[in-house]
DNA sequence: TGTATATTTGCAACATTGTTGCATTAACAA
DNA sequence: TTGTTAATGCAACAATGTTGCAAATATACA
Protein backbone atom coordinates (compact mmCIF):
# COMPACT_ATOMS: atom_id res chain seq x y z
CA UNK A 1 0.00 0.00 0.00
CA UNK A 2 1.69 3.55 -1.03
CA UNK A 3 0.51 5.93 1.67
CA UNK A 4 1.51 8.90 -0.05
CA UNK A 5 -0.53 7.59 -3.23
CA UNK A 6 -3.54 7.45 -1.12
CA UNK A 7 -3.12 11.14 0.39
CA UNK A 8 -2.13 12.60 -3.53
CA UNK A 9 -5.10 11.04 -4.87
CA UNK A 10 -7.31 12.84 -2.52
CA UNK A 11 -5.65 16.23 -2.74
CA UNK A 12 -4.27 16.11 0.40
CA UNK A 13 -0.50 17.17 1.26
CA UNK A 14 1.63 14.37 2.80
CA UNK A 15 2.52 15.52 5.59
CA UNK A 16 4.40 13.11 8.50
CA UNK A 17 1.30 12.62 10.89
CA UNK A 18 -0.82 11.67 8.29
CA UNK A 19 1.75 9.66 6.68
CA UNK A 20 2.45 7.51 10.11
CA UNK A 21 -1.22 7.17 10.81
CA UNK A 22 -1.85 5.37 7.82
CA UNK A 23 1.31 2.96 7.90
CA UNK A 24 0.66 2.64 11.23
CA UNK A 25 -2.79 0.91 11.28
CA UNK A 26 -1.80 -0.81 7.52
CA UNK A 27 1.16 -2.34 9.30
CA UNK A 28 -1.59 -3.71 12.21
CA UNK A 29 -3.33 -5.39 10.28
CA UNK A 30 -6.62 -4.21 12.80
CA UNK A 31 -8.20 -1.40 13.49
CA UNK A 32 -6.24 0.81 16.15
CA UNK A 33 -7.19 3.90 19.02
CA UNK A 34 -6.27 7.14 18.80
CA UNK A 35 -3.78 6.42 21.75
CA UNK A 36 -2.52 3.29 19.82
CA UNK A 37 -1.08 5.04 17.10
CA UNK A 38 0.01 7.52 19.09
CA UNK A 39 2.13 4.90 20.62
CA UNK A 40 3.16 3.49 17.32
CA UNK A 41 4.70 6.77 16.14
CA UNK A 42 6.56 7.53 19.10
CA UNK A 43 5.10 10.75 20.69
CA UNK A 44 5.51 12.60 18.03
CA UNK A 45 2.81 15.54 17.12
CA UNK A 46 0.67 17.44 19.08
CA UNK A 47 -2.42 15.98 20.11
CA UNK A 48 -4.32 18.83 18.54
CA UNK A 49 -2.25 17.84 14.96
CA UNK A 50 -3.89 14.50 15.37
CA UNK A 51 -7.44 15.49 15.59
CA UNK A 52 -7.21 17.01 13.29
CA UNK A 53 -5.57 14.45 11.04
CA UNK A 54 -8.15 11.83 11.97
CA UNK A 55 -10.70 14.53 10.88
CA UNK A 56 -9.41 15.29 7.49
CA UNK A 57 -8.28 11.31 6.88
CA UNK A 58 -12.23 10.42 8.64
CA UNK A 59 -13.72 13.20 6.23
CA UNK A 60 -12.20 12.23 2.76
CA UNK A 61 -13.02 8.68 3.32
CA UNK A 62 -9.61 7.10 3.86
CA UNK A 63 -9.99 6.04 7.58
CA UNK A 64 -12.89 4.47 8.77
CA UNK A 65 -14.25 5.17 12.30
CA UNK A 66 -15.70 2.12 14.29
CA UNK A 67 -17.04 3.25 17.68
CA UNK A 68 -16.86 0.35 20.30
CA UNK A 69 -17.80 2.54 23.45
CA UNK A 70 -18.57 6.12 23.54
CA UNK A 71 -15.25 5.51 25.78
CA UNK A 72 -13.51 3.72 22.59
CA UNK A 73 -12.93 4.18 19.18
CA UNK A 74 -11.31 2.39 16.91
CA UNK A 75 -9.65 3.63 13.46
CA UNK A 76 -9.53 1.33 10.30
CA UNK A 77 -8.65 2.27 6.46
CA UNK A 78 -11.99 2.92 4.46
CA UNK A 79 -13.58 0.44 2.59
CA UNK A 80 -12.53 2.12 -0.62
CA UNK A 81 -8.91 2.16 0.29
CA UNK A 82 -9.17 -2.04 0.91
CA UNK A 83 -11.60 -3.06 -1.30
CA UNK A 84 -13.43 -4.66 0.71
CA UNK A 85 -17.79 -4.57 1.79
CA UNK A 86 -18.86 -3.40 4.55
CA UNK A 87 -18.83 -5.79 7.42
CA UNK A 88 -19.40 -6.53 11.17
CA UNK A 89 -16.72 -5.87 13.65
CA UNK A 90 -15.48 -8.32 16.62
CA UNK A 91 -14.22 -6.24 19.25
CA UNK A 92 -12.85 -8.62 22.53
CA UNK A 93 -13.49 -7.31 25.82
CA UNK A 94 -10.43 -9.18 27.31
CA UNK A 95 -7.34 -7.83 24.67
CA UNK A 96 -9.49 -4.85 23.82
CA UNK A 97 -8.83 -5.97 20.45
CA UNK A 98 -11.15 -5.49 16.97
CA UNK A 99 -11.06 -7.42 14.35
CA UNK A 100 -13.07 -6.90 10.77
CA UNK A 101 -15.61 -9.96 9.87
CA UNK A 102 -15.66 -10.01 6.53
CA UNK A 103 -17.43 -12.77 6.63
CA UNK A 104 -20.39 -11.26 8.39
CA UNK A 105 -22.22 -8.41 5.76
CA UNK A 106 -23.23 -5.04 7.61
CA UNK A 107 -26.31 -5.54 4.81
CA UNK A 108 -28.96 -2.84 4.30
CA UNK A 109 -31.78 -4.15 6.11
CA UNK A 110 -35.98 -3.76 4.89
CA UNK A 111 -37.12 -1.04 6.98
CA UNK A 112 -40.39 0.74 7.23
CA UNK A 113 -41.77 2.75 4.43
CA UNK A 114 -40.37 5.91 4.61
CA UNK A 115 -36.99 5.39 6.09
CA UNK A 116 -33.97 6.40 4.09
CA UNK A 117 -30.23 4.62 5.33
CA UNK A 118 -26.69 5.88 5.40
CA UNK A 119 -25.03 2.98 7.16
CA UNK A 120 -25.18 0.49 9.26
CA UNK A 121 -22.72 -0.43 11.92
CA UNK A 122 -22.56 -4.14 13.74
CA UNK A 123 -20.25 -4.32 16.17
CA UNK A 124 -20.35 -7.99 18.02
CA UNK A 125 -18.24 -7.89 22.12
CA UNK A 126 -17.08 -10.95 23.72
CA UNK A 127 -13.85 -13.33 24.01
CA UNK A 128 -11.67 -13.90 20.62
CA UNK A 129 -10.22 -17.17 20.44
CA UNK A 130 -6.67 -16.16 21.42
CA UNK A 131 -7.72 -14.67 24.60
CA UNK A 132 -10.13 -17.82 25.21
CA UNK A 133 -7.62 -20.57 24.40
CA UNK A 134 -5.00 -18.87 27.08
CA UNK A 135 -7.81 -18.73 29.84
CA UNK A 136 -8.41 -22.84 29.04
CA UNK A 137 -4.78 -23.00 29.57
CA UNK A 138 -4.70 -21.68 32.96
CA UNK B 1 -44.73 0.21 34.78
CA UNK B 2 -44.05 0.90 38.39
CA UNK B 3 -40.82 2.04 38.52
CA UNK B 4 -40.74 1.99 42.29
CA UNK B 5 -41.14 -1.65 42.12
CA UNK B 6 -38.14 -2.35 39.58
CA UNK B 7 -35.89 -0.11 42.08
CA UNK B 8 -37.13 -2.47 44.83
CA UNK B 9 -36.43 -5.83 43.11
CA UNK B 10 -32.96 -4.65 41.81
CA UNK B 11 -32.65 -4.10 45.97
CA UNK B 12 -31.84 -0.19 45.00
CA UNK B 13 -33.32 2.65 46.91
CA UNK B 14 -35.73 4.42 45.52
CA UNK B 15 -34.69 8.20 45.04
CA UNK B 16 -36.10 11.01 43.07
CA UNK B 17 -33.11 10.90 40.24
CA UNK B 18 -33.75 7.32 39.76
CA UNK B 19 -37.09 7.47 39.43
CA UNK B 20 -37.14 10.21 37.47
CA UNK B 21 -34.83 8.77 35.04
CA UNK B 22 -37.01 5.35 34.59
CA UNK B 23 -40.09 7.93 34.64
CA UNK B 24 -38.75 10.18 31.39
CA UNK B 25 -37.34 7.25 29.45
CA UNK B 26 -40.66 5.36 30.11
CA UNK B 27 -42.68 8.02 28.91
CA UNK B 28 -40.81 9.00 26.18
CA UNK B 29 -41.71 6.01 24.78
CA UNK B 30 -38.06 5.68 22.88
CA UNK B 31 -34.24 6.15 23.98
CA UNK B 32 -33.03 9.09 25.24
CA UNK B 33 -29.85 10.99 26.04
CA UNK B 34 -28.34 12.31 29.32
CA UNK B 35 -29.56 15.74 28.18
CA UNK B 36 -32.50 14.89 26.75
CA UNK B 37 -33.59 13.43 30.62
CA UNK B 38 -31.33 16.06 32.65
CA UNK B 39 -33.29 18.63 30.50
CA UNK B 40 -36.90 17.01 31.01
CA UNK B 41 -36.27 16.72 34.82
CA UNK B 42 -36.24 20.48 34.82
CA UNK B 43 -32.52 20.85 35.76
CA UNK B 44 -32.94 19.33 39.35
CA UNK B 45 -30.15 17.01 40.32
CA UNK B 46 -26.46 17.53 40.44
CA UNK B 47 -24.34 16.16 37.55
CA UNK B 48 -22.31 13.20 39.23
CA UNK B 49 -25.85 12.24 40.62
CA UNK B 50 -26.46 11.74 37.36
CA UNK B 51 -23.62 9.82 35.97
CA UNK B 52 -23.87 7.86 39.31
CA UNK B 53 -27.96 7.47 38.97
CA UNK B 54 -26.92 6.05 35.22
CA UNK B 55 -23.74 3.57 36.24
CA UNK B 56 -26.16 1.98 39.05
CA UNK B 57 -29.50 1.56 36.43
CA UNK B 58 -26.87 -0.14 34.14
CA UNK B 59 -24.47 -2.38 35.75
CA UNK B 60 -28.37 -3.53 37.72
CA UNK B 61 -29.57 -4.17 33.50
CA UNK B 62 -32.22 -1.44 34.10
CA UNK B 63 -31.25 1.08 31.73
CA UNK B 64 -29.65 -0.09 28.44
CA UNK B 65 -27.07 2.06 26.88
CA UNK B 66 -27.50 2.64 23.20
CA UNK B 67 -23.57 4.06 21.82
CA UNK B 68 -24.52 6.04 18.79
CA UNK B 69 -21.49 7.75 18.34
CA UNK B 70 -18.60 8.52 21.16
CA UNK B 71 -20.03 11.54 21.51
CA UNK B 72 -24.26 10.45 21.77
CA UNK B 73 -25.19 7.81 23.70
CA UNK B 74 -28.71 6.88 24.82
CA UNK B 75 -30.67 5.05 27.30
CA UNK B 76 -33.35 2.90 26.82
CA UNK B 77 -35.39 0.88 29.32
CA UNK B 78 -33.51 -3.11 29.48
CA UNK B 79 -34.96 -6.04 27.68
CA UNK B 80 -35.36 -7.75 31.03
CA UNK B 81 -37.39 -4.99 32.18
CA UNK B 82 -40.00 -4.51 28.61
CA UNK B 83 -39.66 -8.37 28.15
CA UNK B 84 -38.58 -7.34 24.30
CA UNK B 85 -35.70 -9.53 22.60
CA UNK B 86 -32.59 -8.40 21.43
CA UNK B 87 -32.77 -5.71 18.32
CA UNK B 88 -31.43 -2.82 16.04
CA UNK B 89 -31.54 0.48 16.79
CA UNK B 90 -32.44 3.26 13.73
CA UNK B 91 -30.62 6.56 14.20
CA UNK B 92 -32.00 9.31 12.81
CA UNK B 93 -29.10 12.31 12.09
CA UNK B 94 -32.07 14.42 10.99
CA UNK B 95 -33.37 14.66 14.18
CA UNK B 96 -31.07 13.02 16.04
CA UNK B 97 -33.79 10.17 17.83
CA UNK B 98 -33.34 6.99 18.45
CA UNK B 99 -35.79 3.89 17.66
CA UNK B 100 -36.27 0.32 18.38
CA UNK B 101 -35.93 -1.76 15.36
CA UNK B 102 -37.86 -4.99 17.04
CA UNK B 103 -38.77 -6.52 13.64
CA UNK B 104 -35.17 -6.63 13.02
CA UNK B 105 -33.59 -9.08 15.49
CA UNK B 106 -29.79 -8.74 16.67
CA UNK B 107 -29.39 -12.38 16.51
CA UNK B 108 -25.63 -14.08 17.62
CA UNK B 109 -23.95 -14.42 14.45
CA UNK B 110 -21.99 -17.77 13.38
CA UNK B 111 -17.92 -16.62 14.29
CA UNK B 112 -15.17 -18.93 13.81
CA UNK B 113 -14.17 -21.50 16.26
CA UNK B 114 -13.31 -20.00 19.73
CA UNK B 115 -14.83 -16.88 19.54
CA UNK B 116 -17.56 -16.57 22.67
CA UNK B 117 -20.00 -13.72 21.70
CA UNK B 118 -21.58 -11.67 24.55
CA UNK B 119 -23.50 -9.73 22.86
CA UNK B 120 -24.77 -8.09 19.33
CA UNK B 121 -24.97 -3.91 18.67
CA UNK B 122 -26.89 -3.36 15.31
CA UNK B 123 -27.41 0.56 14.64
CA UNK B 124 -28.75 1.83 11.29
CA UNK B 125 -28.12 5.89 10.73
CA UNK B 126 -30.13 7.38 7.89
CA UNK B 127 -33.15 9.92 7.83
CA UNK B 128 -36.72 8.69 9.47
CA UNK B 129 -40.05 8.86 7.91
CA UNK B 130 -41.00 11.95 9.86
CA UNK B 131 -37.98 13.86 8.75
CA UNK B 132 -37.91 12.06 5.42
CA UNK B 133 -41.55 13.85 4.55
CA UNK B 134 -41.15 17.19 6.27
CA UNK B 135 -38.62 17.54 3.22
CA UNK B 136 -40.55 16.23 0.44
CA UNK B 137 -43.39 19.23 1.59
CA UNK B 138 -40.94 21.81 1.29
C1' DT C 1 -43.83 5.83 64.64
C1' DG C 2 -39.08 6.75 65.82
C1' DT C 3 -34.29 5.56 65.26
C1' DA C 4 -29.86 3.41 63.69
C1' DT C 5 -27.31 2.28 59.65
C1' DA C 6 -25.89 2.21 55.24
C1' DT C 7 -26.46 4.46 50.92
C1' DT C 8 -27.00 8.42 48.14
C1' DT C 9 -26.45 13.18 47.26
C1' DG C 10 -24.14 17.54 46.18
C1' DC C 11 -20.10 20.07 46.15
C1' DA C 12 -15.37 20.91 44.99
C1' DA C 13 -11.50 19.60 42.88
C1' DC C 14 -9.45 17.14 39.47
C1' DA C 15 -8.59 14.21 35.10
C1' DT C 16 -9.55 13.35 30.42
C1' DT C 17 -11.08 14.44 25.97
C1' DG C 18 -11.97 17.45 22.28
C1' DT C 19 -12.02 22.40 20.09
C1' DT C 20 -10.49 27.06 18.54
C1' DG C 21 -7.37 31.06 17.35
C1' DC C 22 -3.14 32.32 15.82
C1' DA C 23 1.75 32.75 14.72
C1' DT C 24 5.19 29.71 12.76
C1' DT C 25 6.48 26.11 9.77
C1' DA C 26 6.19 23.00 5.98
C1' DA C 27 4.34 21.15 1.44
C1' DC C 28 4.22 21.67 -3.28
C1' DA C 29 2.91 23.85 -7.78
C1' DA C 30 4.93 26.62 -11.05
C1' DT D 1 13.92 28.45 -5.93
C1' DT D 2 10.15 30.81 -4.53
C1' DG D 3 5.25 32.21 -3.54
C1' DT D 4 1.06 30.52 -1.87
C1' DT D 5 -1.64 27.73 0.65
C1' DA D 6 -2.33 24.42 4.15
C1' DA D 7 -0.67 22.07 8.34
C1' DT D 8 1.54 22.29 12.74
C1' DG D 9 2.23 23.35 17.63
C1' DC D 10 1.09 26.02 21.40
C1' DA D 11 -2.02 28.07 24.63
C1' DA D 12 -6.30 28.71 26.22
C1' DC D 13 -10.68 27.06 26.60
C1' DA D 14 -14.95 23.94 26.65
C1' DA D 15 -17.10 19.68 27.52
C1' DT D 16 -17.23 15.34 29.65
C1' DG D 17 -16.41 12.17 33.19
C1' DT D 18 -14.32 10.79 38.01
C1' DT D 19 -13.15 10.87 43.04
C1' DG D 20 -13.25 12.14 48.09
C1' DC D 21 -15.92 13.61 51.60
C1' DA D 22 -19.38 15.80 54.63
C1' DA D 23 -24.34 16.26 54.82
C1' DA D 24 -28.78 14.43 53.73
C1' DT D 25 -31.87 10.64 52.81
C1' DA D 26 -34.01 5.91 52.40
C1' DT D 27 -35.23 2.07 54.73
C1' DA D 28 -35.06 -1.94 57.90
C1' DC D 29 -36.26 -2.81 62.33
C1' DA D 30 -37.41 -2.00 67.13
Amino acid sequence: MDVNEILHKHNLKITGCREGILAVIYNAGQPLSENEIRERLGGNYDRTTFYRSFKTLLVNNILYKIVIDNQLVKYSLDNSITSKQRHAHFYCEICESVQCLDMIPADTPDLPEGYSVYGVEIVIKGSCDICNSKNRKR
